[in-house]
DNA sequence: CTCTTGTATTGACATCCATCGATTAATGTG
DNA sequence: CACATTAATCGATGGATGTCAATACAAGAG
């Protein structure tokens, strides 16, 4: 199904998710909206946990369940429900139900628009 | 003077900076200390008002002074003074002394670097 | 339907953080 | 030296956040 992914986010516009907020941090002056939802993602990953959830969803081919996830973290279930929710308000990761389980994976594009926000222009100073 | 950037950052060698902490988040699997320090990094962009500081400071072709930032940001001086000391911590900016002002600009390795933590594949959008 | 298992949500709590006022430190000037 | 100006630090405070225990919800199994 192609068109999963614009519904994987439930209740909130691809469009107003963080990860596709604004211009280059280093492109044209930000207005503060496009500030605040940049500084939004970047907070989605100001915890240790989630950057390691992050890096395990990114290095792993398969979707990750969470009781995997609770296991590899060494945190508490609700803790780490926690943390995935974080992430997906992001736009950073996407949910898949099989069964009982969770099954949660990072989104293909994340990291390069990630990437994209803070690089691009490769401004080579002055 | 070429140098001067390793003395920059005073107190903090520059190996330690969190914008010099590790792997890609997409590479291999990393450690707790990296995962710390990469989430150390994100944290010191997590406000809306040191997001701001680094989109002026990438679009301005000259050091600014605290005294702009505190006009242009709409706050306290000992408030905007805090921010500037977290995004040093980070490693993003430096700062030069003119007299009895402060001057801080982007390292201009800064986002590239960031955007290298992030993206390796470096794919210039779909 | 009942029971079990996995996940999400709620509530409480301790800690962290952004902000400001007041003060101190640093740098010049007369 | 005293004085002025700019920036950094200190202390307090209100709000945000990570964590867990307890509970509620969801999805099968019997």
């Amino acid at each position: 199904m192609a068109f999963k992914q614009e519904q994987e986010v439930h209740n909130q516009m691809k469009s107003t998710l963080p990860v596709n907020c604004c211009t280059p941090l280093a492109g044209a002056r930000m207005s503060n909206e496009e500030a605040h939802s940049l500084a939004a993602l970047f907070k989605s990953l100001s915890d240790l946990h989630r950057v390691r959830i992050v890096n395990l969803l990114a290095t792993s081919s398969d979707p990750v369940c969470v009781c995997d996830l609770t296991a590899a973290l060494g945190l508490g279930q609700p803790t780490v429900s926690h943390h995935l929710k974080k992430l997906m308000a992001g736009g950073l990761i996407e949910r898949e139900q099989r069964g009982t389980w969770a099954y949660y994976s990072l989104r293909d594009d994340a990291l390069e628009k990630l990437a994209g926000l803070v690089g691009t222009t490769r401004k080579v100073s002055a």
